[in-house]
DNA sequence: GAATAACTGGTACGAACGTACCAGTCTGGA
DNA sequence: TCCAGACTGGTACGTTCGTACCAGTTATTC
């Protein structure tokens, strides 16, 4: 993914190794933190593209040679900015459903079809960014085979969270229901986070429902 | 997109509008296209990325000053090979299909599945390329407000095609059915294309094929 | 055949990029 | 107290980029 191979590579300048996962004193990992930060911010808002590490270290208010210190290249540094955007993501999803299944009166499709779209779409501009960031580095996996594992551990885990907030909210999913369903949320959540059209998450929730009655049907309720 | 914006802009050096649509001579619409077609390529290849205009006209064996002069940016270009790669994708997609369940001799679920997971997924490398740069480009729709009526249009044309390729194999599919079939094909194939794991057609295939069966009890064959 | 527009191709500018480099300062363990 | 290693921050290199520019050649129109 990067080039410039101008200079000969000098690997320990003194005994570090360059770019190391944790660092050594306090102060350090406040740094690599905020470095990281500053990444998922920049994600965000532009994608891919935006993360330079002169943004970066701008962003984090450090000098652009704290992003060469704390992680290896641009390519580790958007690596462990994705992995730490899969773990939020996931967080705030459960966290989401759980909150509004808790409060249903009934668990017919249609209202927990709801809470999965409250669940998994965005609710503002920036979380939309931020689930269009998401999508991007999980395409980039695609042509990188080094970020190809947190891409499967991704779906994985999103299935598995899916069927476990199935269970929890009273339907007898399978891990192959789970597998229609989760395709299916995944597309169309995609759909509406790029095209933003009107009624898209009544659309969704539409669609959801009749997945989960079919859910309901076939696996014998 | 893009910043740099060094010099005085010049619209018409000498009375023309600077990026036509349309050559006027048949040799310009020939060094059109190639441009096009090698916009195409390096999408398909690396993706985004890798469509500057200097890659572009060594691609195409024309001078750099070729690629500003037939499209108004880099913008412009991208845009017009997304919109080349949809056709191209709808029309490969059919005639996939049409072709694999015309020589079948039942359209029990099954092998319907198998002919549109034939028809939606790529067969070799080089289409893997090219579906994931058809999926960043939709992606950068997200984004980008001029990308996002082509987005609109793929979605659409794919439910429309998928609907009338199911009615001619014998399914009685609503445009509601169709909406979450289409949503768990796409949510499938992205993730095969992505993830590259062992197995993932014949998954495809069977998830397909219990969506099938769905649409078949419940619209009523 | 002359005037006008379409097109060509080589070049230049300014900006941004990844990352290497290094002389220094700070910090924690012996 | 000392010293090795962690960390800092400023700088520099070489590359690539988008696109403007312009003096030419070629085609079309009147």
């Amino acid at each position: 993914m990067t080039k410039p191979r101008t200079r000969i590579q000098r690997n320990s300048p003194g005994g570090k190794i360059a770019g190391m996962r944790q660092p050594a004193q306090e102060r350090g990992r406040r740094r690599r933190d905020a470095l990281l930060d500053a990444g998922v911010e920049l994600l965000t808002e532009g994608g891919f593209t935006k993360v330079s590490h002169r943004a970066v270290a701008e962003r984090a208010g450090l000098p652009l040679a704290a992003t060469t210190y704390y992680f290896r290249s641009r390519d580790d540094l958007v690596t462990a900015a994705f992995e730490q955007m899969v773990d939020r993501d996931l967080a705030a999803t459960r966290e989401h459903f759980t909150a509004h299944v808790a409060q249903l009166a009934d668990t017919t499709p249609r209202p927990v079809a709801e809470a999965l779209a409250v669940a998994l779409l965005p609710h503002d501009e920036t979380e939309r960014r931020r689930h269009l960031a998401l999508w991007e580095l999980y395409l980039q996996a695609g042509r990188d085979p080094a970020l190809r594992p947190l891409a499967r551990s991704w779906t994985d885990r999103c299935r598995a969270t899916t069927l476990e907030l199935l269970r929890f909210a009273g339907y007898p999913a399978t891990p192959d229901s789970v597998r229609l369903l989760g395709a299916a949320a995944d597309g169309l959540a995609i759909e509406t986070i790029v095209e933003d059209r009107p009624n898209a998450v009544q659309s969704m929730v539409e669609t959801m429902s009749r997945a989960l009655e079919w859910i309901r049907t076939t696996e014998g309720a």
